[in-house]
DNA sequence: CACCCCATTGATATCGTTGTCAAAATACAT
DNA sequence: ATGTATTTTGACAACGATATCAATGGGGTG
């Protein structure tokens, strides 16, 4: 049989009432009464039964993971970061494949915090966006952090990056290289990060003075045929761009696929840019010139943030945007 | 307040324990008490508080899944195929990063399962050949299944796939294609794969009467910087292979850099092959010919056959290989 | 010295289930 | 009709923690 807090009373001489104080760090236990009480667990290996603790106190030291179908090293970033946060707290990780779309998700999200008790929810894209279902977890009081939502309400715990800034400072990068005609593959119309890497690629052109060409502007959905496609198209027209931005690598992927077949070089015949540093962005030859998101980091802090407000830390309580950092490879030459 | 087995009991006008067989479906309840209770479950929505079956039966309805620095998209596809099987028992699945090599993991991992009341366990390469941890787990019996070990103990359960003899077709595809010349990357060696491929590499080398070149084999890592360093070495030496087959998708990329590199073209200079078929393989240009594995259908059946078994099913309570698909694509050419 | 205050401690109820065991109801055999 | 076996049911204990609230004791005050 495993040790029990009543083990622990016996041997410190003292009511378990007193063992719960400690193992709690609740306040008034004479130094004494602590120490002695403290040794008694050490003594006995004592760790407190979760299931005991979850009925009576309706938590459960665990936290959830909420993702949709995301890009798998995304996804398994995310998780790590997470992961390592938990560990230093004692937490514990589930996670929840969801469906955004589903009609059924927020019963199903609500339950399954309720059923398992669970202390607090993070949220990754699309679900960070999804409105009606973050004012439910207000509503019902459910603590969690969101992972780069596109509106950042100050009322609540998120981590997010500069993916306007990052995709301006690519673009005038890429201008740099002496590049004017330059086009670009949007992202998932769903996923915030689209728009604000959109944004941040047509200031850096008109703030550079430089005209933007819609017929070099394709819509993409971040998959690989989804950039291979607007590839195809653009070098189908009779003038092509000297550099492509695309908004993410999977995409940038896609163009060098198109290009290769379309006999033109990279980056001698045109230059090439991703977004996210994925595996691939360094697999491929010529390896992408691309942005890279602390992915990892962000995650974890989301991770901290969160555990820290419901154990009543309030200064380290803080939502943060990170900072992500310009990659230069092969794929981008200067003209 | 959320409704309890009380509020149940009253209503159907049974007593708790009633009620309690009738939600664990036990026998001897008569068929007309079973629907007046089944009816009050419903009306009330009564879900069972899992916090108190936990403590009081010792089972969380949770299964966790344990993993060591995987390949991430071979993560997420061993997660999302257990998580569907979760999802139609009602199972909840935590996940747990290891260090094999951490001193402390038996226990870390005992503990755990202890403290969560975790019902059964999932492991994966490099774990699933972890025997002292194996044995650990089976004298504390604990529930497990094991996705690809390279020993198949006929009393655990298991899921593998066909590496032998997939590695064993897909060197006589390349031969087919007309290569005698063929050299060899190796995986990880503390990976079960790794061995296998390799011996269905040689067998088929041999049983087609051609001859093993050493110079050509290298020992890599699964890493895609193992597989450019074996690529730069190989491509080095005064005589070159006209096909390489890698033991997974990264280091065929490695090598396909380290071919560019050399101003070698794929596939006319040299053919190439990967295994896993990992996103990249059909991402890079030209795409790899390699192996796909089922590996979410495999995950999946493994929470099956482990979640069948602590449940008492024992008809489908099988092991099982699965069989890997040859894909072959533009990176191998006939000679 | 009596009194009160506040920090410390413990006895006991409680959370919502499942397990134990005996009672009640029913079926079956003689 | 009687005794016995079997099915069905319920009263109450138990799981192992936290919550409530009252008891205890030492220190300060008038």
């Amino acid at each position: 049989m495993a040790v029990t807090i009543k083990d622990v009373s016996k041997d410190a001489k003292v009511s378990i009432k007193t063992v719960s104080r400690v193992i709690n760090n609740e306040a008034n236990v004479a130094e004494e009464t602590k120490k002695r009480v403290q040794l008694s667990v050490n003594k006995l290996g004592f760790r407190p039964n979760k299931s005991a603790q979850s009925l009576r106190s309706k938590r459960s030291f665990i936290i959830a993971l909420l993702y949709d179908n995301p890009n798998k090293s995304y996804l398994a970033d995310i998780q790590s970061g997470i992961f390592k946060a938990c560990k230093l707290t004692g937490y514990n990780l589930v996670v929840q494949e969801c469906d955004y779309k589903s009609p059924d998700l927020n019963n199903t999200i609500l339950e399954f915090v309720e059923d398992l008790k669970i202390d607090g929810l993070i949220l990754t894209p699309p679900l960070s966006d999804m409105d009606d279902f973050l004012k439910d977890l207000e509503k019902n009081q459910i603590e969690h952090a969101v992972i780069a939502p596109s509106t950042k309400k100050t009322e609540s715990l998120y981590v997010s990056s500069n993916d306007y800034e990052a995709a301006y400072k690519l673009t005038s990068e890429i201008i740099k290289h002496g590049h004017k005609d330059i086009g670009f593959i949007k992202g998932h119309p769903k996923h915030s990060a689209s728009s604000l890497r959109f944004n941040g690629f047509i200031d850096a052109i008109q703030s550079h003075g430089f005209k933007i060409n819609d017929t070099w502007i394709k819509q993409g959905n971040f998959s690989f045929k989804s950039g291979f496609d607007a590839g195809v198209e653009i070098f189908h027209s009779d003038r092509i761009p000297t550099a492509i931005f695309a908004s993410n690598d999977s995409m940038a992927a896609g163009i060098m696929k198109s290009a290769h077949m379309k006999g033109l070089k990279i980056p001698d015949d045109i230059s090439l840019a991703g977004f996210d540093d994925s595996p691939i962005a360094d697999e491929i030859w010529p390896a992408l010139t691309t942005v890279k998101q602390p992915v990892e980091k962000m995650a974890n802090h989301a991770a901290k943030i969160l555990m820290a407000k419901f154990n009543g830390i309030e200064e380290e309580n803080q939502s943060k945007e990170f900072r992500s950092e310009l990659i230069v490879r092969e794929s981008l030459r200067t003209l």
